[in-house]
DNA sequence: GTCTATACTCGGATAGAC
DNA sequence: GTCTATCCGAGTATAGAC
């Protein structure tokens, strides 16, 4: 597929059907929440703030969400939704055929640099969520399981090929890789000129096994 | 120095000097908020309920810092004042001594787990401080550098000895060892299951050099 | 230097009209 | 379903007495 458009995610798309129009209202204000997010950044954004740029009152905004911390938690939700489809990178389906996760994972990380708003509230709502109460907890949890499961597969493939050190089990290599993109963004965020994804990239390097002949490996 | 105290953030430690009384009663102030933070949590407490517990009103408690946010920022602080003192792995004079950062850093990682309350400020801090308006921003450029140029110092002494994959450069392999520090504690935070140092170890031994009896060396 | 009291702001939630 | 209007709590900051 060669969707390539300037923005990922891009504003009033939504796809009305006859019934449940409620239920496509409500993609629809996630898609420009998440547009404007991207695009405007987010500071601790309130509801009002969301309201405005959907063009909603705050009260109208509150009729499709049961609280603020929900309203943003399914905005992350709607961000993987959109990012699984130009990315795919947790499709279970198609994660044999793409044993160089290295490329996509990279892709994914590179596309941060354009959305800081998500970044900021993704790295917010993580800190946020320890607590077992809030509404992200379980979308958190869930969706740092399913990363990891998908990269440990990755991962352990290419042990097996011997391209990938195999002094460490792939689930806590993914585990690894997970905190190193997760602490990348937050080093970015305090200093844009850091480079996450070529950061992220030297890591593979490091924990790839070396070639005989001692030149270095490309890395499929 | 044998210093081996249940807690490390011992409450109570004033020092009444005759004059600065108020740069001594500031100093108290910290060190107990530090210790309330580290036994209680942080919730996104308020200047209140540190005041409470630090045995003053709220007013009275503003009187020794400007606002709330550099009353934590502050608090982080002492936090690293505290922890040198007893890890010591940031100063400069002895870092020739101490070629295995591995076992300081490792430490001072499973203290962490003894004081959830600031590993939550520490990380909620991180994502606030993004912004350059605020008080932590600075706080956290100074830290992180400081961290990363003796981490990276220790690291190419490693490299040199052999030790360590010279794969990728030494400044870069202390921004990844960052991130995951990072990282690690907001996996920690969602999953108190998880293992942040034995996570950590995991990475020095995946980025140590084979040993030559075992299969081929790359190295230099 | 520390308190009590209060002023003020912000923001989330709710009621009720249309 | 969406608005206007309002309420209410939380929390910071400040004024002023002691």
């Amino acid at each position: 597929m060669k969707i390539k458009c300037r923005s990922v995610y891009a504003e009033g798309v939504a796809q009305r059907g006859s019934y449940a129009k409620g239920v496509a209202k409500r993609e629809e204000i996630l898609e420009r929440a998440l547009a404007v997010i991207a695009r405007e950044g987010y500071r601790g954004a309130s509801v009002k703030e969301i309201a405005d740029a959907v063009g909603l009152s705050q009260a109208g905004l509150l009729h499709y969400f049961d609280s603020k911390e929900e309203l943003f938690t399914e905005i992350l939700r709607k961000r993987d939704e959109v990012d699984m489809v130009h990315y795919a990178p947790l499709s279970p389906e198609e994660k044999e055929e793409r044993a160089d996760l290295r490329h996509g994972y990279l892709d994914v990380i590179r596309h941060n640099r354009d959305v800081p708003g998500l970044v900021q509230l993704f790295s917010r709502l993580s800190v946020d969520a320890a607590d077992p109460q809030h509404p992200a907890h379980k979308y958190f949890i869930e969706r740092n399981d399913t990363l990891r499961a998908v990269f440990a597969h990755a991962l352990a493939q290419r042990q097996s090929a011997g391209e990938l050190t195999a002094r460490v089990d792939p689930e806590t290599l993914a585990r690894i890789f997970q905190a190193v993109a997760d602490g990348m963004q937050i080093q970015w965020m305090l200093d844009p000129d850091v480079d996450m994804a070529a950061t992220v990239d030297a890591l593979f390097d490091a924990l790839t096994t070396p070639k005989k002949d001692g030149t270095r490996d490309a890395a499929s």
